[in-house]
RNA sequence: GACCCCGUAGCUCAGCUGGAUAGAGCAUCAGCCUUCUAAGCUGAGGGUCGCAGGUUCGAAUCCUGCCGGGGUCGCCA
């Protein structure tokens, strides 16, 4: 258990048994008491807010709650001093025994360090990246894979049971216009010339090889099929090669999925679900026939009053009713979504999220409503969105145009700064605002470089390992053996302020990691590690003016050890955070 | 016109779901290398948290209304 969990059980027991004796009159409800490391390194090493938060239940002062709270912490052994400031704060001083305990537990648990069971194995749905299958990742899709990506490792080592999910949109006019594009290809292939690709199929070079891959499987048999007979056929496998690349693309980014979930498969399996779900839909009272009023964006030259078949998307909190067919018969793509998310309440998924691009903002009313018909409410949908990324080289944007097919692709960045780059970069900034990437910038190697500067910090401490052999003879190669020796050795000599610092930042980790996982937010790891590498580095770099504070001690193995244990501490947590966001560890910079 | 995001130091951004004197990096200025890698560190200056109300012991954070920037509003996905 963490140290602020554990606190914040005292900080209840003392409430206890202050409501025991009398000395608090009414119960009060000590959900809201937080345990939490204070705003200044001066006021103590915990801080909490229970006075404040429970005033109001108790009936008394924040202040005269404080006082009652705080004498009855101080009896703890482990406390050295509760201290009451500002509104009621309680600031707690522990003996330094408490954090150096905490840091031989963190050296122990290694790589589960932090590792939480807040999930309660929960079974959690992330769907991310679903690009469509008509083309190569581009940057924009980036952000979105590596966010999700993040959020499910961030999820599953904070105890949920994560599936990882990916909705194929093989289903409607995209992929179709794919196929009239890798079909052109085909008679290229076959010696035609075929001219300009048409205005709304995908000029793409990349098609190429369908059309090649078709012709030298079917020769002239397709040329001559009216289109009902070749198209499935060349969608087929204008679907599947997209996909590959799509997969390889996304294993250039150390990106994983458990499951691709097939659109088509909902309206063309066994069972049309699409149809049924709507069906079901309407059993509940959640569909009609009905007519909308028209867009209001003005836009629309076709528009055209009609009766069609509705979801009652306003009665679950959306704004307008939603179509659930388009003119030809066919389902709208928001029919086949509502038919996927009703697979993953049928699946077992009562916590799902989904992580769009910034422009499918306006989606998500409409789909928390459908999550919320189909799963008769049981069911919570949160919608990630990620906003835009703007690529830069070297402070200039980086210009794209989707109509000359004119894009970066997520491969070429890749290639060009690298998996780590891309993946810290990605998560160094909250979901919802725009980010600038520049692919100058993030393969520097600086301390103006994030990435660079949170994973020198573990190489560094890799570095101190192997120079401390020297001095520590016995101590051992093998990473295993070195830790579980570490966390058995005396820790009383680390009494150095900055290193108290750099044991209550290593104590923190496991609190970030619950909180980042229950707001969704992998980004408060990356800023955590980019915390931590900071004081990491501050206190190496004081061992060059105080040489009685650098790591390696020639002359003192007990306090070298001691100090070895620190630093593999903070490589623990470097190694696993790291982890988390999907970033190599190096044990040394080249 | 409606809905969704954003607005915090000169710049780029955090701010732990309502707590203390609002933080970090860059930039600026002043310092630190015969070292456990200076690929780094220390210190200083810099803010009416877009504006105006409200909720309460307490608001950058929640609610309302404006202002500015972006996105979306199609039978595209």
């Amino acid at each position: 258990m963490n140290v602020f969990h554990r606190y914040t059980e005292h900080v209840c027991q003392a409430v206890e048994t202050l409501v025991r004796a009398g000395a608090i009159a009414t119960r009060p409800d000590l959900a809201r008491i937080v345990v939490e490391p204070p705003r200044e390194a001066s006021h103590g090493d915990l801080a909490t807010n229970a006075a404040m938060a429970l005033a109001k239940d108790a009936g008394m002062k924040p202040r005269d709650l404080a006082e009652k709270i705080a004498a009855e912490l101080s009896k703890r052994p482990d406390v050295v001093k509760a201290d009451i400031a500002g509104p009621g704060f309680i600031n707690l001083t522990l003996d330094p025994a408490v954090w150096r305990e905490a840091l031989s537990d963190a050296i122990r648990a290694g790589a589960d360090y932090g590792r939480s069971a807040l999930g309660a194995n929960k079974p959690v749905n992330v769907e991310y990246v679903s690009a469509n299958p008509t083309g190569p990742m581009h940057v924009g899709h980036c952000r979105g894979a590596v966010f999700g990506d993040a959020l499910a490792n961030l999820l599953a080592f904070a105890g949920h049971k994560v599936t990882r999910e990916y909705y194929i949109n093989d289903a409607g006019a995209q992929v179709d216009a794919l196929a009239r594009s890798a079909f052109l290809r085909y008679r290229e292939a076959l010696g035609e010339n075929i001219g300009p690709i048409p205005e709304g199929l995908y000029p793409g070079e990349y098609i190429t090889d369908t059309g090649t891959e078709i012709s030298a499987r079917y020769g002239n048999k397709l040329r001559n099929q009216i289109e009902a007979e070749w198209l499935p056929v060349v969608r087929d496998t204008a679907i599947a090669n997209e996909m590959a690349r799509i997969r390889s693309d996304l294993a250039a980014l150390d990106i994983k999925h458990d499951v691709f979930f097939s659109e088509r498969s909902l309206i063309e399996g066994p069972v049309d679900r699409v149809g049924a779900t709507i069906d079901w839909l309407r059993q509940q009272g959640h569909v009609y026939e009905g007519r909308l009023p028209p867009p209001k964006s003005g836009a629309v030259e076709d528009w055209e009053d009609r009766e069609q078949t509705l979801f009652r998307a306003t009665a679950f909190g959306d704004d307008v009713d939603r179509p659930l067919k388009k003119s030809d018969g066919s389902y709208t793509y928001f029919a086949s979504d509502i038919a996927y998310h009703k697979s993953k309440f049928d699946r077992g998924f009562r916590d799902m999220i989904d992580v769009w691009g910034a422009d499918h903002g306006g989606y998500i009313k409409r789909m928390k409503a459908a999550v919320r018909a189909v799963s008769g409410g049981e069911a919570d949908l949160d919608v990630k969105i990620v906003q835009l990324v703007k690529l830069m080289r070297a402070g200039v944007e980086v210009k794209m145009s989707k109509r000359s097919g004119e894009f970066v692709t997520l491969r070429d960045v890749v290639e060009e700064v690298g998996r780590d780059a891309v993946r810290f970069m990605m998560l160094y900034r909250k979901n919802d605002a725009v980010l600038d990437f520049d692919m100058a910038k993030v393969i520097e190697q600086s301390k103006d470089n994030p990435v660079f500067y949170v994973q020198y910090g573990h190489a560094r401490g890799h570095s101190v390992f192997r120079n401390a052999a020297e001095v520590v003879s016995g101590l051992p190669q093998d990473a295993r053996a070195r830790a579980d020796m570490l966390s058995r050795v005396p820790l009383g000599r680390l009494d150095d302020s900055a290193e108290l610092a750099l044991m209550r930042k290593v104590a923190l980790f496991p609190r970030i990691v619950e909180a980042a996982a229950q707001a969704h937010e992998p980004h408060r790891v990356a800023f955590y590690l980019y915390e931590l590498a900071s004081e990491f580095h501050a206190q190496w770099t004081r061992g060059n003016a105080a040489p009685h504070l650098r790591f390696i001690i020639q002359d003192d193995p007990e306090l070298t050890l001691a100090r070895l244990a620190l630093v593999q501490g903070v490589v623990t947590v470097f190694a696993s955070g790291l982890g988390l966001l999907g970033v190599g560890a190096p044990e040394e910079m080249r």
